[in-house]
DNA sequence: TCAAAAGTGTTGACTTTACACCCATGG
DNA sequence: CCATGGGTGTAAAGTCAACACTTTTGA
């Protein structure tokens, strides 16, 4: 096929993962490199893969090793190969998508990291690398791919009042939403499950809970749905 | 970020290159093997990757040396990364789908590479490696996309008669669609832009000639329709 | 004049939008 | 009783689906 030269180019694996607090903007985890190039900075969290692991292994382990988290939803999002990536090789590096709900997951900056925090998405340090870059597109599959997949509920609680779901929309698309026709069109696709629990917290009248169903879930997942928002 | 130890992967792209040739079948490009392993079996387009190409130069760069084509679309599709892949070494492959008109393209096998030809997508061959899999994901995309993208259009002549574009849809997507619903819904996207010419060949009434414009194809290249075709 | 493919409209069903007031609770 | 957020319906506009006959050409 080729001829066999020996080729010197790094695999990688990074990711971008959205975490959601309620009532807060849309955050993305980050870690401070303990290593140069770009010692101190921050990044997205990633790093080499090993011989012996798949690429999702791969993604896993670094978060697991830089951040202590484990995404509930995790998809490949794009391969970046430009030759000038990394100061030090030539890297290529995939990187992957993930969800998590951040109240269900203790952050921690282990060995490979000297810390890891959550940004808003509007507030972003300098990042290294190019990873500005995969984070911008990472953004744009995910505000694509709710709007026809049920992802969004991997962000919230097991129990949720509807109103959570609403200002996940909101935030995610960065836009206003008509209240009524999104419970409508949502409470259509027969997604959630209401509990006999209400929200307690905050003021105004406590809001009914709800759960979302697994099995409808993986149906509108794979046949996904249209979900324009106006 | 991790430590140092060398990394034993390689990395790779390989094509799925999508022809369609009217009144046929959709086609994909399929090369026979020169070497070992799977010597004189047939694959996707592919190989490493050089030190200073792109991922995307390496792409281009493959299919020309394998089979002369220069294809009109081409984006990254996935990226296969499980460590038994290959069964020399460990290798890393970026995919891309690609479209082609095949009548503005002669498909020639060159140095790296037995023979160069174009299979139906229904009558494929045994593949080498994990190709199938490669090939069942790219289908799988290219009927998604082109519901909400115009893509298709790369796979037409320049000046088509609207049949030709009907016909396509039926063939990728496998399925009937109503043809004055269908002709109704690309005519309000404004896509196309009519020509003075007919065409001659066949029997039957002559169809007009299209062009399609290139600016409305760019508009809603970005910001997506919405085309379920029933 | 026949066969083959091109071209073309309308109606009813459904979906989407726009829009505002009352309700339940806690302080 | 006030502030806060939760919960709900309807009508008009727009879009989609279903459906069949006429036109143009070449043989």
């Amino acid at each position: 096929m080729v001829p066999q030269k020996i080729q010197d180019i790094k695999v990688a694996v990074d990711a971008v993962i959205f975490g959601y607090f309620d009532k807060k903007d849309l955050q993305i985890l980050l870690i401070k490199r303990s290593i140069d190039p770009f010692k101190g900075g921050w990044a997205i969290p990633g790093g080499l893969v090993l011989d012996h692991e798949n690429l999702e292994e791969a993604v896993r382990r670094e978060l697991q090793e830089e951040s202590g988290i484990k995404p509930d939803f995790l998809e490949q999002l794009y391969t970046f190969g430009n030759v000038d990536r990394d100061p030090r090789n030539r890297v290529v590096s995939v990187a992957y998508l993930g969800l998590v709900n951040p109240s269900y997951h203790e952050l921690f900056a282990d060995s490979d990291a000297e810390d890891a925090q959550w940004f808003s998405v509007h507030k972003l340090p300098k990042l290294a690398f190019d990873h500005q870059n995969i984070i911008d597109i990472a953004l744009k599959r995910l505000r694509t791919k709710i709007q026809y997949q049920p992802i969004g509920f991997n962000l919230l609680n097991e129990e949720f009042p509807f109103s959570d779901l609403e200002n996940l929309y909101r935030t995610i698309i960065g836009q206003e939403i008509d209240r009524r026709n999104f419970r409508k069109k949502i409470m259509s696709y027969g997604l959630l499950n209401e509990t006999k629990n209400v929200k307690k917290e905050g003021s105004g009248r406590p809001g009914k809970l709800f759960t979302f169903n697994q099995e409808k879930y993986k149906e509108w997942e794979e046949q996904g749905f249209y979900f324009e928002i106006k």
